[in-house]
DNA sequence: GCTATACTGTATACACCATATACAATTATT
DNA sequence: AATAATTGTATATGGTGTATACAGTATAGC
């Protein structure tokens, strides 16, 4: 009945404009003429211009003059920058989820995700820049949720306990993303000669980090295993790789427990 | 020798100003009028504006006025406002690391760790809106890297292990610390009855998210587990702490092969 | 087919933002 | 007393997101 309608249409309404047009409720207008512009176009501009010259290179006016536009006529598509930046995210996250490959167990399958997650960060360098806003909402990121669910369907956990696990999970994947993206970041400069961009930061901590104030950092400084801009993605996969074997095994002994 | 000298000054030099400012690398000058204002002065007054309104509440205008000065004033003190962000990080993170407390296991000393990180969060929601730059450079932000390093001192982990726990539990702490300051977020917004901001995503996701697209999310989100907006701080709780002990559990699983 | 309507892209304007620069006033050193 | 450094300020520049008003255009209903 159309009481129920409204109040549906209501509570879609309430949804961030942004999160309308992911989901495709926004209906096309007939009248006047047809847009030149697309969302999709938008987005994708965007996308490109963040990809190559990082997230404030995004502007609208940037956005729109690399469509020939101008700058307010991207508002004729998108309601503000913030719902930009929700379908950029969107966007970079319509990924093929890997059918239920039967053969790997449970371990296996939440480490493909992570390092899902970790590439699209890293392809996508300005992603860990857009600050969480909340929980996902639109249908790709939604997708990112729904996976790893799927992932541990059949274990014996309660659904807070997956949601929880999930969280988890996906967290340790954007940390590391940004770690990840940082140090990506430092090598490019590093590649550049001429911008010796705090490259010498060790140098300096080596003098100011002591062994008085600082007993256990000291040794990790004095070592150079804590400022290693230089590159040493070796390591910094070890590192990744340490606390996710770390997590996995603690679930793992959670589920052996819940199990017995 | 000065050649020496010449060579430490550069690589101190090459530190942003910011963390210049913290270590206390910058002499005050003797000549000309002494300044009315100072740095302590204007970083307590970030912090103060940003605890009060939020980030970006914090201009270099807003700042200047509410000390009764003009926004360049600030420039004579502080370099960039990137200094500025700098040092309101450094400035609440000027806590008091417990001491040894001998009784206390690491299991214990760690989760103190991380609750004191949440806590700081908390009590300043926009300290997570502040990107990550970098590794820690500052002295208060170098304590809260020896702290837990400390507590890992006696286990059997190489040095990259003990670095990439702390990494581990850091960023668990920062991820959580970035969820509970959304949901505190929310329920401020909540509190004001006349901002419907979008509790009702929960119903729109009840429409959009089917079984068939999202078979494992789809029962988390009919039971209203999955938008829990209306904050249910204790749900939130349990979530954290359980995948803390998670983490925890993998760490000590390692450290007892280790020891085998 | 005509008209009313809704939509398009644009131009202009506004209120911010960080910060470069020039300047007068002030103070310590020479 | 003269010099030189440092302070706070005033002004200006080039950026940001976006509200608003407008002229042109394509469709819907008559």
């Amino acid at each position: 009945m159309s009481g129920d309608d409204t109040m549906d249409e209501d509570s879609l309404n309430s949804l961030p404009h942004g999160a309308q047009l992911a989901w495709g409720l926004v209906k096309p207008s007939t009248r006047g003429p047809k847009g030149e512009l697309s969302v999709g176009k938008i987005v994708e501009t965007a996308v490109g211009i963040a990809d190559r010259e990082g997230l404030p290179a995004v502007s609208m006016n940037r956005v729109a003059s690399s469509l020939g536009f101008t700058t307010m006529s991207l508002y004729r598509y998108i309601k503000s920058k913030d719902d930009l930046l929700m379908l950029m995210t969107e966007a970079v996250c319509d990924i093929q989820v890997p059918e239920e490959s039967e053969g790997k167990g449970w371990r296996d399958q939440l480490r493909e995700y992570v390092e899902i997650c970790i590439r699209i960060m890293r392809a996508h360098p300005w992603f860990t820049d857009i600050p969480i806003m909340g929980v996902p909402i639109t249908p790709n990121n939604l997708k990112m949720v729904d996976w790893p669910l799927r992932i541990l369907q059949n274990l014996p956990l309660s659904e807070y306990e997956k949601m929880s696990t999930v969280l988890l999970m996906s967290g340790y994947s954007r940390f590391y993303g940004v770690i990840m993206r940082d140090m990506d970041r430092a090598i490019e400069a590093g590649a550049n000669p001429d911008s010796f961009s705090g490259l010498m930061y060790g140098e300096a901590l080596r003098q100011l980090v002591t062994p008085e104030a600082y007993p256990a950092l000291y040794p990790i400084v004095a070592a150079g295993v804590y400022t290693e801009d230089d590159g040493n993605k070796d390591e910094a996969q070890n590192d990744f790789d340490f606390g996710l074997e770390r997590i996995l095994d603690g679930i793992e002994l959670h589920v052996s427990r819940a199990r017995a």
